[in-house]
DNA sequence: CGTTAGATTTCCT
DNA sequence: GGAAATCTAACGT
């Protein structure tokens, strides 16, 4: 868990590249820790898919704020999903955190997800890196740039082989290719490869 | 191993 | 009222 936390200005900008350079990366919390490997990118304009495409509303606000910011939202009634807020202040964009390689804090992680037998499969979707992380919606709009849950470099930065493809489980623009992660990473979602 | 159905609540129309 | 950025267990092959 070396690195400096990723400033601000690292989220301030086009959520597409948020999206791309935040894999190899260290989401921290609490004790526990994980190298991101997988990534989606939703936009501000031209992408219904995006909650935020509804507009401003309870749920949405953060997305519309400033950057580097956490949007936790309830998926189909039952899981939390997390993501990252991108682009200016004023301007929409998020980046959803699909999958996370562990690398602290694994004890703990088990705990909260007795179901996952292999390690690969702790955080191998983006219900289960919330659920193995301890991210709930108590999080909502939390600040990443300082505190105990934040995004750190990697040192030294890890080299990437980076895949695109379409978003995962959309029916909304589900053309578009804003899906990133790490080429032959084990700990990305199933649908990888 | 692949596919499918059901759980369960929030949010927007 | 209905769709939803998912997961797991149960079934068939």
């Amino acid at each position: 868990m070396k690195g400096r936390i990723l400033p601000r200005s690292f989220y301030a900008r086009p959520t597409v590249e948020v999206a791309r350079d935040l894999l190899g990366k260290y989401l921290v919390h609490g004790g526990c820790a994980g190298v991101i490997v997988e990534t989606e990118a939703y936009l501000g304009t031209g992408d219904i898919a995006a909650h935020s495409a509804a507009g401003i509303t309870d749920r949405t606000r953060v997305i519309f704020g400033p950057p580097g910011h956490a949007y936790v939202y309830l998926s189909y009634g039952m899981h939390e999903c997390f993501n990252i807020t991108a682009e200016q202040e004023g301007e929409a964009g998020c980046v959803l955190i699909r999958a996370l390689e562990p690398v602290a804090g694994l004890d703990t992680m088990r705990t909260r997800r007795p179901g996952a037998i292999h390690s690969r499969d702790l955080a191998n979707g983006p219900g289960k890196l919330a659920k193995a992380m301890g991210i709930t919606r108590g999080l909502y709009g939390r600040d990443l740039t300082r505190g105990d849950f934040v995004v750190r470099d990697a040192t030294p930065q890890l080299p990437v082989d980076i895949a695109v493809t379409p978003r995962i489980g959309i029916t909304k623009s589900a053309d578009l290719p804003l899906r990133f992660f790490i080429r032959n990473s084990p700990y990305a979602s199933r649908h990888s490869q």
